[in-house]
DNA sequence: CTATATACTTTGTTATACTATGTATTTTGT
DNA sequence: ACAAAATACATAGTATAACAAAGTATATAG
């Protein structure tokens, strides 16, 4: 088995699926960053580096898909917490489609 | 919508599901370049440049996933044949566990 | 009082899809 | 017969995103 290449493959399979990951869990709720790296390592077999979620955080707010707002807390380092835009549902919707469009794809060719 | 955002993201996930796709194909029969591409338009939505997929070909033979050979047609041009090594197959067999993960992973979230 | 956990940020590196371009042969259309 | 499209492979250059690593700052546990 060549492990680094499965290890970089799934790197790889990361860029596009966070994003697609991100959105839809921010369908739901609002969360600040270090929230959404925990939830996901908790609820998934995915991991998350902090290096990686707070770009793509403001990548995300910069195309206008996610509005982000701090708020202070009784104790404690203050939270930005993220929640989707109207544009950022839309085009949630539009990716689900093509997710489950190469979800199918893939599992036709994987049998 | 946020058309290029989206554009830009079915780029960012073919990154990874490419080389998987590839191989999974790759695990049934043997299949020359060109014909890869053609085959997955066919029975999917996914499109693939030329200028993708020849690279990423020469990727996988550099790491020993796959092998390949030139066949010399009666008519035509010579075709470079694909096919995996053992490396390949167990490497996959990694690959396919970790995806039947990440997918189910997905589904939890996006319900 | 030190180490760990929480919370966000930035810099530099690396891997890979894509556009564009090039080569060469064969088939199709008119 | 000739031009255009399809077949088949290859490469150079660009852009993007994940990641490691380091930094800032506060709070809590041992």
């Amino acid at each position: 088995m060549n492990e680094t290449f499965v290890t970089n493959w799934k790197s790889q399979v990361k860029k596009g699926t966070l994003t697609f990951i991100i959105l839809n869990v921010l369908k739901n709720n609002e969360y600040y960053g270090y929230e959404l790296i925990e939830q996901i390592r908790k609820h998934t077999e995915i991991e998350i580096a902090e290096g990686t979620l707070y770009p793509l955080m403001n990548r995300l707010k910069t195309e206008e898909l996610v509005d982000s707002k701090w708020v202070e807390q009784e104790t404690g380092i203050p939270r930005k917490y993220y929640a989707l835009t109207e544009a950022g549902i839309e085009t949630l919707s539009h990716m689900n489609i093509y997710w489950k469009n190469l979800e199918e794809s893939i599992k036709k060719i994987i049998k």
